[in-house]
RNA sequence: GGCGGAGUAGCUCAGCUGGUUAGAGCAGCGGAAUCAUAAUCCGCGUGUCGGGGGUUCAAGUCCCUCCUCCGCUACCA
């Protein structure tokens, strides 16, 4: 009864203003993730959600003059639109301006402060009102005429703030201990090197209250302080889980097997919480991978440069199936990520269109014609069909072993491995020829290679869900048969098998002819 | 400045603990085939493996040095 639990989150996004492609391409891998685990019997609570506090969405809520809530409510809406555009199959969306998520937070709040981890002091630093931020001293520069100015040149003034502190500074040798312990903690490597240096250069408490607004969740018995930004956000993973009800129902999915998070956010994720964490008294999650940024052309995404992307956009150009496909397979998944047109249009053709697409079509239409629209009797097999059937009998594990460090590309890779072999196969048996010569034969050589096709698409629905489905519903396997539990001989096509008729899954993109226009 | 990473075919990159003629995909060129979504299959690369020096019987793969690029170096979601 009690399957293996996995739980997946992703950052919660600020909704202070509209989503872009690199909140889309966090959702799509964790989504995609999460799909390979639930097709693998794994009992999966995937999670993702808005962080709505804070200073900026207050003040953006004033200058619109709507509650902030309202612009929360309104601007996380996008969000889930974006995320049923991209089909993104998430089990919960938290919101942290929810009840459940106030009373999570000043409970993790609390037992940190039991364990003397939470002190009151003063916060004090440089403060530029123009450019709402602390500045360190060596930042800033004190100009001729007496007055002190950030990088950038506005004036700073020395500011001191009652605040709480988290004792991070006591945190230091446990959080090593535990990278050294738990080498997959912090994935890919880079970034672990990264962290373990960060930590190891010595950490200082952190102020983690706030009274100079008021748009947060209040302080355990000092209302006067919100909690500010890192106990609050983080604290949603916990939240989603029943915190601090650690009899609910979802509390069996903590600790977190992977936070998905961009490699921005590393050292919150990989310092910060799990620091919390131990404060706390909880475990900490199995890993935090962080992934790269999507560069448009190889620059960085910016307004000013116009190459701005549109997520819905992508989806409505090269359609939701290809565009996944495309960022998953063609960006080493932790690596950072470069795309254009040429580039998206040339992965979609080749590997979409001409080698699974084609490859199905050309089978199956060919036991359209042939065979009565029957999946045909396979006869005795050769060491070729053994060789193809083998090669795709392998590839669940080694999806599985990919996935289990998120190496998603190299997962597709192995997959596409097999189809480009299976073209090999196809184009060296000639069926074709054998339609003449040996029906019998061909039948076989049918055979075998919509049974690859089949175990190719089971494999390909955590990237591609619609098309996949369209794909195992032309080789007439259903329900339970789209499993993982039926890759290779268990999930074998029954022969006599009626199909439907064939038709394209993966169209090619044609570039618009301008010359008519 | 400190710490860390990278520099391999036109492009994107594999090359683990050093060992046969340095590989893949895409693009390009030539050919075959015609079941198929003008798709597929086969063949074709004399690459200073960033420069220089060193260790070794043997280095893209280890050491030193130089050049170039990138990341991190605390309170922003």
């Amino acid at each position: 009864m009690s399957r293996p639990t996995f739980y997946i989150t992703t950052p919660i996004f600020y909704p202070n203003g509209v989503p872009h492609i690199g909140h889309a391409y966090t959702a799509i891998a964790s989504d995609t993730i999460a799909r390979f685990h639930r097709l693998d019997g794994k009992d999966v609570f995937f999670l993702t959600g808005t962080d709505e506090h804070g200073q900026k969405m207050q003040q953006t809520a004033e200058k619109e003059g709507i509650a902030p809530l309202e612009l929360a409510t309104r601007n996380s809406q996008v969000f889930k639109d974006l995320w049923a555009a991209l089909d993104i199959s998430y089990d919960d969306y938290i919101r942290t301006t929810e009840p459940r998520h106030h009373a999570a937070s000043q409970a993790i709040w609390q037992q940190m402060l039991a364990r003397g981890d939470i002190y009151k002091d003063t916060y004090s630093g440089w403060y530029s009102v123009r450019q709402e931020a602390f500045f360190d001293e060596k930042e800033t520069t004190l100009g001729e005429d007496g007055v002190r100015r950030e990088p950038l040149g506005s004036p700073v003034e020395w500011v001191e703030e009652e605040s709480y502190f988290f004792r991070l500074s006591a945190y230091g040798e446990r959080l090593i201990a535990h990278y050294e312990a738990n080498p997959g903690f912090i994935m890919p490597a880079e970034r672990r090197n990264e962290v373990m240096s960060f930590v190891k250069s010595g950490l200082r408490d952190l102020s983690i209250s706030r009274t100079t607004f008021d748009w947060g969740i209040p302080v355990p018995g000092d209302p006067r302080h919100i909690m500010y930004v890192w106990v609050d956000a983080l604290t949603n993973y916990i939240t989603a889980a029943g915190y601090p009800d650690q009899a609910a129902a979802r509390w069996k999915y903590w600790p977190a097997d992977v936070h998905m998070i961009g490699k921005d956010i590393v050292r919150f994720h990989a310092v910060y919480w799990p620091a919390f964490l131990m404060s706390a008294g909880l475990d900490l999650p199995g890993r935090v991978f962080a992934h790269g940024f999507l560069f448009n052309r190889g620059e960085k995404m910016s307004k000013s440069v116009g190459n701005v992307v549109d997520p819905f956009e992508l989806v409505e150009k090269y359609g939701l199936d290809a565009m996944r496909y495309y960022f998953l397979r063609e960006v080493s998944f932790g690596q950072d990520g470069s795309y254009n047109h040429e580039a998206i249009v040339n992965r979609i053709n080749a590997d979409l269109a001409n080698d699974l697409g084609n490859l199905a079509q050309r089978s199956l239409s060919m036991i359209a014609k042939n065979c009565e629209g029957l999946i045909p009797q396979p006869g005795p097999l050769t060491a070729e069909d053994e060789a193809i059937l083998a090669a795709a009998d392998a590839l669940g594990e080694k999806s599985r072993t990919a996935m289990q460090d998120q190496a998603i590309h190299a997962y597709l890779g192995a997959v596409w491995q097999v189809v480009a072999d299976a073209n090999r196969y196809f184009a060296g048996q000639e069926p074709w020829a054998l339609r003449k010569t040996d029906p019998a034969r061909m039948a076989t050589v049918l055979y075998v290679t919509i049974e690859v096709v089949r175990q190719v698409a089971i494999l390909a629905q955590p990237v591609m869900p619609a098309s996949s489905a369209k794909l195992l519903d032309l080789l007439a396997v259903a329900g339970e048969g789209r499993t993982f539990a039926q890759l290779g001989r268990p999930g074998r096509l029954v022969p006599g098998t009626p199909l439907p008729a064939p038709q394209g899954v993966f169209p090619r993109y044609v570039e618009k002819d301008e010359s008519v226009a």
